[in-house]
DNA sequence: CCTACCGATCGGTAGG
DNA sequence: CCTACCGATCGGTAGG
């Protein structure tokens, strides 16, 4: 079947390769199917490799899992933090990370939506060192947020009665709704109710005008 | 091992009775490890029965879960919907809602944290009956909340600029982020981060004062 | 990277 | 409600 049969020894470069291409195909399955959905038969199939050759990149499943999370940490970087270094720190990066983060889900980089909105649920009752992982990644996002509120409250870009992890936490939640109900009942509005909830949520809290009330 | 040995039929109210034993702990299990982590082996041995003994009652795997659905909906009007319910309509019942809702999470009425929360981020990338009806039970509850909103406008509670699909939105934002973050973090301030969140918003959509800026 | 295999567990069935 | 069983799949190992 295969065109190359290797005998004995393997190209390092090649099985580096094979290695990334497992973990993007295992990160996209974990993301809808959930990161114990991905299991070793059904990776190897899906590679067209048999189960011991996805087997021995890893070692063991959590092993597996863990570089799953790697990978989707470092497309995460790609997609939604990268270019928002970009900009002036404050209220522009802040934006920025929050609409590159709609777009991520909006554009389906991962089939199940945020990878990390999913691993989180799925393993928020799972002690071990997976939930431990998403549980650092998660916050370190979490954190960065919050960091970009604090120097907008330093460049009196935000009111200095804001508390940056309170409205961190407000704007994390807008985010999260949005993906949720996205894929829950496959509606696009849900962005715009994210954005919107962002743009009013930073206005009161800015120091240029009075919020309007409601919308 | 068991005292009672029924030879051939059983009794109704006995079955009866077993059946929502079972399903309670199913609904328990499946907050925290998902609806596919109820397995009929798993119930079985937690039971103390054979796996035909739980089986018999259902049918198939996919009517455990979707009866094991019904029972967390009924759970769920019974700690969050039932004494909202003796509230005057409008702001004071929504305010209930949302604290009982915050409160149950809290009070770890499911191990998993809310139950609803956990099977649609589990099943949103899963289209079938059950995906389908965890959507049609969370709509409801969305509703509910928005409806509450729409009184609340009309009694001139909210300002009329509000919209209420909007408003519930962000207000069911901060419960679900209260939740994740309780689950992920173990991090019991964040029902209060939701309940400041919910308080602030309210205030700005309300007719009664300019809202105070930032918290 | 492969074939061939392990014990455990899955959902489900036959028959009582 | 039970015992006894089915084929499929799980994570993982032996040996190459």
């Amino acid at each position: 079947m295969n065109e190359t049969k290797p005998t004995v020894l393997y190209h390092r470069a090649d099985a580096t390769k094979t290695r990334s291409d497992i973990l993007r195909v295992a990160a996209d399955i974990a993301s809808a199917e959930g990161l114990e959905g991905i299991s070793i038969g059904r990776l190897a199939s899906e590679m067209n490799m048999s189960k011991t050759g996805i087997f021995a990149h890893f070692g063991s499943k959590e092993q597996l899992q863990l570089a799953t999370i790697e990978t989707a940490k470092q497309i995460f970087v790609e997609q939604v933090v990268q270019s928002a270094l970009q900009k002036p720190r404050g209220v522009p990066r802040l934006m920025t990370m929050l609409e590159n983060w709609l777009r991520y889900v909006d554009r389906i980089v991962f089939r199940g939506g945020c990878f990390f909105a999913a691993a989180s649920a799925e393993f928020d009752s799972r002690p071990g060192v997976v939930r431990d992982q998403i549980a650092e990644l998660t916050r370190s996002w979490l954190v960065a947020l919050q960091e970009e509120i604090a120097v907008a409250v330093l460049n009196k870009e935000l009111t200095r009665s804001i508390e940056p992890a309170q409205l961190a936490f407000e704007l994390h939640a807008y985010v999260q709704e949005a993906n949720w109900a996205f894929k829950l009942f496959n509606d696009e509005s849900a962005f715009a109710r994210a954005r919107r909830a962002i743009r009013n949520r930073l206005a009161s809290a800015s120091l240029k005008r009075p919020p309007k009330k409601g919308q």
